[in-house]
DNA sequence: GCGACAG
DNA sequence: ATCTTGTCGC
């Protein structure tokens, strides 16, 4: 996988690129039903010293959280870690492992935000504008944004607050456990990214989806030659 | 001006 | 993200 031409190489750049895409985003779809067609869950793992990043995409079958196909894919580290720029670190090797997919990835489900972001286009909804495949971000942080604590059984939920303006969820996961952080990227309304999430949720905190994605770059890192 | 800050 | 062993607990 090779940095795109013209990708943007300083913070500016980026931050126009954000821009001119913002608007494609779409918001009044519901998305798939849980439970039906394909997720896939998409991660990244880094090494900075060899300048190498592997991406990961695994599809599971939405009912049966089985394993349905997975590919992954090696590229240089395009863009250095910025809050509110991670997509331009991540979103080329992505891309790559996704088209490497020998089917239909279905629901995307990112290791991170969608709309709860500075200027509302995170990872998940600048990757579902590109692809344009429904994406959602489940994320393990609140960042910058603030939520009351959710009840303490499964299922619950709290607004999560960029000041007054509603950007996602805190959804607890597990009985008694941190929340996780959903937020609407693309083509998937609210209820419906943490009905999946839910549903993706049996014995961990995060998705099977994100879980197998991440396990997947990692052993893929180890074992990727320079 | 000084932190905080998805991964 | 990544550097890193054992350890407490269900």
């Amino acid at each position: 996988m090779r940095i795109p031409a013209g990708w943007p190489a300083t913070e500016e750049q980026a931050l126009a690129v954000q821009d001119e895409l913002r608007g494609g985003v779409v918001l009044d779809e519901t998305g798939p039903p849980p439970g039906t067609g394909h997720v896939t869950g998409v991660d990244v793992a880094y090494d900075d010293a060899r300048d190498i990043v592997v991406a990961a995409a695994v599809v599971l079958d939405a009912a049966t959280l089985g394993t349905v196909a997975e590919a992954t894919a090696v590229g240089r580290v395009s863009f250095p870690y910025v809050p509110g720029l991670l997509a331009f670190r991540e979103i080329p090797t992505v891309l790559a492992a996704l088209e490497a997919l020998p089917c239909a990835p279905g629901l995307v489900v990112c290791d991170g935000y969608g709309l709860a972001h500075p200027r509302r286009f995170g990872l998940a909804s600048h990757l579902g504008v590109l692809t344009g495949l429904p994406a959602i971000g489940v994320a393990k942080n609140p960042f910058t944004f603030t939520h009351d604590d959710p009840g303490p059984a499964r299922g619950s939920s709290s607004p999560l607050l960029a000041g007054t303006e509603e950007v996602g969820r805190a959804l607890r996961t597990r009985d008694g456990v941190k929340p996780v952080y959903v937020s609407v990227g693309h083509r998937v309304s609210i209820d419906n990214a943490c009905a999946h999430t839910l549903a993706l949720t049996s014995g961990y905190r995060l998705p099977e989806s994100t879980r197998r994605a991440d396990a997947l770059c990692r052993r893929a890192l180890k074992e990727a030659q320079v």
